[in-house]
DNA sequence: AACCCGTGGAG
DNA sequence: TCTCCAAGGGT
């Protein structure tokens, strides 16, 4: 039994639904990269980057075999970098537990770093054409409106009835297409602002259901206000090369590369040795600044002052490396670093 | 539960 | 210029 919400649902998507180099893909590891490229990210940025990825990567098992470096250079400009190493570190237990293929086993997905609960509704009903229910921004704002779910739709709570909405409607054997109507739906026509109700297939079925409180929907907790740090980061070139550092494999760009930086809370220039030899063991002699950039990431906003720097002495570190100014491009950097490596490389 | 994790486009 | 937020997951 197909729901009358499902049906004209699916009708739309079969005439207005958008057609995407993943979709149809016979390969569920397609699939696979693309839900997880998508996450929190937009469809016209993944595009390039899953086309490229599918070159370097066409299979799970070329993927397992690749350095964390280079598929951390193809993910660079994406964001969210733990989706690639995850994706990675994933690909090798598909390698050693799964025979190389993506399992279709909803528990052993979901065991797979970096597949949640999204992620395992979406590859189940897309890849697999499961009768699987799935939920992400897109049908939580279009369920919120529609049922006039007053509750927080990101708070447990207001998710769980959002679930059962969607699970409810979910059409037997057309669980991928109505998924993907309904994030279809979402992106062009249930907007977050400015909806383009007109054009939507379930306009009646709103309009009956909603209360007229469409606009005031989905409700979403308050967020929290961006704090702004000051950094100073130490450009050191000798003979052709210039010092390089690697983060942390956790954490903000984690197993990125960057130029060796500390926050500072005075002179940029005047705290930036003591910032230096804080963080990295170095002794440096200031010089004048080559560059500042600003940048807002989601959770604060900083100012990067970089300096060339004149090195007077370095203990032994794994993670700095000195590298030739032509090879930069090789190491994968955040958007700052990158921008910083730019006007080096002229 | 609350917080962390990037980047870019739209208004 | 500034705010919002996008096919979420991990801790």
């Amino acid at each position: 039994m197909t729901s009358r919400l499902a049906s004209r649902l699916l009708n739309w998507y079969r005439l207005q639904g958008r057609t995407l180099p993943w979709r149809g893909h016979p390969d569920p590891y397609a699939v696979w990269v693309s839900e997880i490229m998508l996450q929190q990210t937009r469809v016209e940025a993944v595009i390039p980057y899953f086309e490229k990825w599918m070159r370097l990567f066409p299979t799970v098992k070329e993927l397992a075999g690749a350095s964390e470096q280079d598929v951390l250079n193809a993910w660079e400009g994406l964001g969210y970098y733990s989706r690639a190493r995850n994706l990675h570190k994933a690909s090798k237990i598909v390698v050693e537990k799964h025979g190389g293929e993506l399992p279709r086993d909803l528990k052993a997905l979901r065991e797979l770093p970096g597949i949640g609960r999204y992620t395992v509704g979406a590859i189940a009903s897309i890849a697999f054409n499961m009768d699987e229910p799935t939920l992400d921004g897109n049908l939580r704002r279009v369920f919120a409106r529609l049922f006039d779910v007053s509750e927080a739709a990101d708070s447990p709570a207001g998710e769980k009835i959002l679930w059962n909405l969607t699970a409810g409607h979910l059409p037997r054997g057309q669980a991928g297409d109505y998924n993907q109507a309904l994030m279809d739906l979402g992106a062009t026509i249930c907007l977050p602002r400015n909806p383009r109700c007109l054009l939507c297939p379930l306009m009646e079925i709103c309009e009956a259901r909603a209360n007229g409180t469409q606009e005031q929907r989905p409700v979403l907790k308050p967020r929290k206000e961006t704090p702004f740090f000051t950094h100073a980061a130490g450009v050191m070139t000798m003979n052709g090369k210039v010092l390089l550092a690697k983060r942390p494999s956790k954490g903000l760009l984690g197993g990125m590369w960057e130029f060796p930086n500390g926050r500072v809370d005075g002179e940029p220039a005047e705290e930036l040795e003591s910032a230096l030899e804080a963080g990295y063991q170095l002794k440096v002699r200031t010089g004048e600044a080559l560059v500042t950039v600003q940048h807002a990431y989601t959770h604060f906003r900083v100012m990067v002052h970089a300096f060339r720097c004149e090195l007077v002495n370095t203990s032994a570190n794994e993670n700095l490396k000195w590298v030739k100014l032509e090879e930069m491009a090789d190491y994968p950097m955040g958007k700052v670093d990158r921008q910083i490596a730019r006007v080096l490389h002229g």
